[in-house]
DNA sequence: ATTATTTAATTAATATGTTAATTATTCACA
DNA sequence: TGTGAATAATTAACATATTAATTAAATAAT
């Protein structure tokens, strides 16, 4: 069956892994009501104190579109701030309310664990060729546009 | 800087990985008017001609509920057509119109194209390897539930 | 200094993802 | 043979993705 190579295309395995591995950590982000998403963002303040709109946008890998709603929604949850720049006027920065902060012992160690599970049920070699693929990748693909809105200058 | 670890965990990767590559692609059907998951569809029924509802959710990795809609505007396109199983009618198969199945020459061809050139690039061994690392991935996850709505038999 | 350009965040419109519930059938079995 | 459990597709409600457009502020060039 000829459809064994769309499903094992680079883009379809991508896809598969991820059905693969996220539910498990959706479950915990759930019991604590949060997002994927939110996760993310939450994940990055929680070492980062205080980080640009743009910056947040590129480290998530949650398009600037997206990531308006994602933080409103921390924001109504009080889980998040955000602060203009008084310097830059465009520019906001978000940072993690107490309550926010607060979430970090209790959710962490869950993901933290179930990571340590998945990353030791794979063959360590496995694990680093797998990186190495990744980073081939993303290098070849290079300054394709990223989804965070930033101008593309190679191909105009 | 920690966050280096955030951004280089296994679902970051893969999520780094999908933006980097995709966006070639989608270039490329949104010239037709198709969406990814149109094209996913559509790139299923040119082989296998007749598939069920179930099948297709499963084989493109689209969630049955997302599913629907996806088939809808398909419909509304007439480039594919519903039909409701004989024997047992709760099931649904779906076919390409004679208009649908026209587009695979037009489409494919550059799909198929920028696909080689993607593989080119990368290092034979380390695609293998990549491959490789996805198998065991999602074999170490397994019956954990993929997203189309199956039962999950394991840890009830 | 003024205007054109650029940048940062946001809005808008539409499509899809996620989770739970619903409806219509079919199946198992008392 | 009728009734409860299981299955297939769908709906519902909300969150996010995608793409283009918009608004506000800062910069560059005149």
């Amino acid at each position: 069956m000829a459809m064994q190579m769309f499903s094992r295309s680079l883009p379809m395995m991508l896809y598969s892994t991820l059905d693969a591995v996220m539910p498990r950590f959706r479950k915990i982000f759930n019991e604590f009501g949060l997002t994927e998403q939110q996760w993310r963002v939450l994940r990055v303040l929680w070492e980062a104190e205080n980080v640009s709109f743009h910056e947040l946008a590129s480290i998530t890998l949650i398009p600037a579109p997206s990531l308006v709603g994602v933080i409103d929604r921390l924001s109504q949850s009080a889980l998040v701030e955000r602060r203009r720049s008084e310097t830059d006027r465009r520019k906001v920065f978000v940072h993690a309310t107490k309550k926010g902060n607060e979430l970090e012992s209790r959710v962490r160690p869950r993901v933290v664990r179930v990571y340590a599970e998945l990353q030791a049920s794979i063959d360590t070699e496995v694990w680093e060729q797998l990186m190495a693929g990744f980073d081939q990748v993303i290098a070849t693909c290079q300054p394709a546009e990223s989804n965070t809105n930033q101008k593309n200058t190679t191909d105009i």
